[in-house]
DNA sequence: CCCCGAATAT
DNA sequence: AATATTCGGG
């Protein structure tokens, strides 16, 4: 058993303090880039002349430049805030492999860290700044990792008193997909909160959740219809300039996050808890046990960065040990392969569990896999130093103790996150939600108990063929970049496969409607399952495009810096696949092709007139949005927004670097989704279809069908 | 009492 | 702006 001891400093000189006090005790240090008195890159070349450790750096600032420079002066990765945990992980896993030897870390192995038991707890976390705000929803959380930080009492009692503040449910894409095919199979006239709660089945959400999100749907649609005509003459023009070019780019695309139209959808709710992010789950690929990307072949799968996503660069040189630790470039295989991601797909967590079990986030870790053989016997005391200011890794604003907890879930096999995760679709983001935590602890023991991923070797890895390309930023909202498009540069490009391993869920398929149209469960209101919108992409969940991006960054590292600010065209072609998953034109697009039709929706009052290209706007704005970015919060403007209006910058990630990392959201996707299905979802019994690109896709179908008055409501 | 939904609060 | 919560009313 390893046992992990990790030691969190506020400053550069703190972290040399300790360095040198416990000389030898540290195998790795993680430090923000940015901070007060010293840099980062100081501080990594101030590490590597005194213990000749290796020094990873963490910032938000995701520039070319910055993150190569850094590898140039010797970081041994780079990692872009906010950090996937699964990246930290990964850091982690691979240092501790790193120091091991070799041999394969798997959460049994690393022990916990947790500390069941007083003596068991060896994580000592001096705490960050600002740990305030992140400190109140600790409470109910699993952040016994966090017990031992030194934190003013003051801090500490607040903790203990602070009310768990309740999570804020973020209305993402694909929670909103459910939502609406709730409507859909229901009707607008009869789609009333709590029916639409029944069918969405996804815990955790409210009636008064729904209900208001009803209420400004409703509002949504009448505006819609307000505006049918403009919206219907804006389509109209888009289509004639023959290429869905950008302006579609706007409706798949979200400003805010990432817009991969390769992410996942991630059928969970996020909901957002003030006071930390705790409830990253780590699972984060994903995976859903679906084949991110079906096809090897597939050689379209274009790689995405999304920004929610961290990305990690490493250097090679650093560890020049295991030079090879970014060579694979299909870390996501072998992710997928491993077993423990089905199960991680039950696991129901937050935001952490959203990615899926394991992702594969990390190329390191990876490699560690392949080539390590086991630590099994391990047994010397493992220290990490983490050097940062205030904020989190992760962020959401939250607290760093959620940070950490988030970060090494694996550190603890009991830990696991699970004290926030919801399953199916929630996500929870935040603390609060404690209620939630039960059940999906239990399941995530499916994975060996933490709901972490397990990293078995795969044999795979190997005969994946090398893809190299250019790196589109997508979802990067880096600094300065205005929106991206879908990389028409890129040599990638989407894959749209689909699987129907979910339908393993034993669900009836139903049959659709139409040939395009998913089946619809002979049962009646019964939705499709989450898991299976995500397998119908074909993606993998946002865990596992991360880890995609990450591998393509990693085997073209000069390439990360690529990251284009360059909005990109988005070919018909691409389109197309966005929209009807695959190349080929949907039967419905052909048919509706012309001619002006009156469209309604399902149970809207208001009718709309419109083109047929509003059809596809329709089409789009409720269900194919969300295949780009499930975990997008849904909102009208990233749905309804077809002008090239320049899409205004997330505040947070895109607007601007803060100089001080600590202030960084570093880590806000509800990460972990959990591909969970309620065996009683309501969505159950969808049946994936080869035509649908994204789970939700198979609803825009029925919507569509609704609206021109084939459907089946 | 349940629950919808507009209004209002955060 | 997005959600949550409140509150009148069926």
């Amino acid at each position: 058993m390893i046992e992990l001891s990790i030691v969190t400093v506020k400053n550069p000189l703190d972290a040399l303090s300790t360095l040198r006090v416990k000389n030898g005790a540290f195998d790795l240090v993680v430090t923000d880039l940015y901070m007060p008195g010293m840099t980062g890159l100081e501080l990594q070349k101030q590490v590597n002349e005194e213990f000749k450790i290796p020094v990873i750096i963490m910032s938000s600032d995701d520039k070319e430049s910055v993150i190569l420079k850094s590898l140039d002066s010797g970081a041994a990765f780079y990692m872009v805030k906010p950090v996937n945990p699964e990246d930290l992980k990964s850091v982690w896993r691979y240092a501790v492999a790193s120091k091991i030897g070799q041999g394969v870390v798997n959460d049994q192995e690393i022990g916990s860290a947790e500390g069941e038991t007083p003596s068991n707890d060896k994580l000592i976390l001096c705490g960050f700044l600002n740990s305030s705000s992140s400190v109140n929803g600790e409470r109910g959380q699993k952040m016994k990792m966090g017990r031992k930080r030194a934190r003013n009492k003051d801090e500490a009692e607040e903790d203990a008193l602070a009310p768990p503040k309740k999570a804020k449910v973020v209305w993402t894409n694909t929670l909103h997909n459910r939502f609406l095919q709730a409507v859909s199979h229901l009707g607008l006239e009869k789609a009333v909160p709590k029916k639409i709660l029944e069918l969405m089945n996804v815990p955790g959400l409210t009636r008064g959740n729904v209900a208001s999100h009803l209420q400004k749907y409703r509002m949504f649609l009448k505006k819609v219809a307000e505006k049918g005509t403009w919206t219907s003459r804006c389509l109209a023009e888009r289509t004639l300039r023959s290429s869905f070019a950008y302006g579609y780019t706007s409706m798949f695309k979200n400003p805010q996050q990432d817009h991969s139209p390769f992410l996942g959808q991630q059928p969970f709710m996020r909901t957002s808890f003030q006071p930390y992010g705790d409830n990253l789950c780590d699972l984060s690929s994903s995976s859903f046990g679906l084949p991110r990307f079906p096809n090897q072949e597939a050689t379209n799968s274009v790689p995405q960065l999304r920004y929610g996503q961290s990305s990690l660069v490493g250097n090679p040189t650093s560890f020049q040990q295991r030079p090879l630790m970014f060579a694979n470039p299909y870390p996501l295989h072998q992710a997928n392969r491993s077993t423990s991601n089905s199960t991680g797909m039950n696991l129901s967590s937050n935001t952490i569990t959203t990615y899926g079990v394991t992702s594969g986030t990390s190329p390191m870790f990876i490699h560690l896999q392949q080539n390590q053989a086991n630590l099994q016997n391990y047994a010397t005391p493992f220290k990490f130093s983490l050097t940062g200011i205030g904020c989190p890794i992760y962020s959401s604003g939250t607290g760093s103790m959620a940070i950490i907890n988030n970060s090494y879930p694996s550190l603890n096999h009991n830990s696991n996150y699970s004290g926030i995760q919801l399953t199916s679709e929630a996500e929870l983001m935040g603390t609060g939600k404690t209620r939630f935590s039960g059940n999906e602890l239990s399941s995530s023991s499916n994975n060996g108990g933490n709901g972490l991923m397990n990293w078995t070797p795969d044999n795979n890895m190997n005969n994946a063929p090398t893809r190299n390309g250019t790196i589109e930023a997508f979802g990067v909202q880096g600094a300065g970049s205005s929106s991206t498009g879908f990389g028409s540069t890129n040599q990638f490009s989407p894959t749209f496969t689909i699987t129907n391993q979910e339908n393993a869920s034993g669900l009836s398929p139903l049959s659709p409607s139409t040939s395009a149209m998913p089946p619809h469960s002979q049962q009646a209101s019964v939705l499709p399952p989450q898991s299976q919108q995500h397998t119908s992409t074909g993606l993998g969940n946002t865990g596992g495009e991360n880890d995609y991006a990450f591998n393509n960054l990693m085997i073209n590292a000069s390439t990360l810096g690529s990251i284009s600010d360059n909005q990109q065209e988005l070919g018909e072609r691409d389109l197309g696949e966005l929209l009807y998953g695959s190349t080929c034109a949907t039967p419905y697009q052909e048919k509706n092709v012309e001619g002006l039709l009156n469209v309604n929706l399902p149970g809207c009052p208001y009718y709309v007139e419109m083109s047929s290209p509003a059809y596809e706007f329709l089409n789009t704005e409720f269900s194919s949005a969300c295949s780009i970015a499930d975990k997008t919060p849904w909102s009208e403007e990233s749905s309804g927004q077809l002008q090239g209006r320049e899409e205004t910058m997330n505040p947070k990630f895109g607007g601007n670097v803060n100089p001080v990392d600590d202030y960084y959201p570093s880590f806000e996707k509800p990460q972990c989704n959990n591909s969970e299905e309620p065996a009683d979802s309501a969505l159950n019994g969808m049946n994936l279809n080869e035509a649908s690109i994204s789970g939700n896709e198979d609803w825009g179908e029925d919507f569509l069908n609704s609206l021109i008055g084939n459907g089946p409501y």
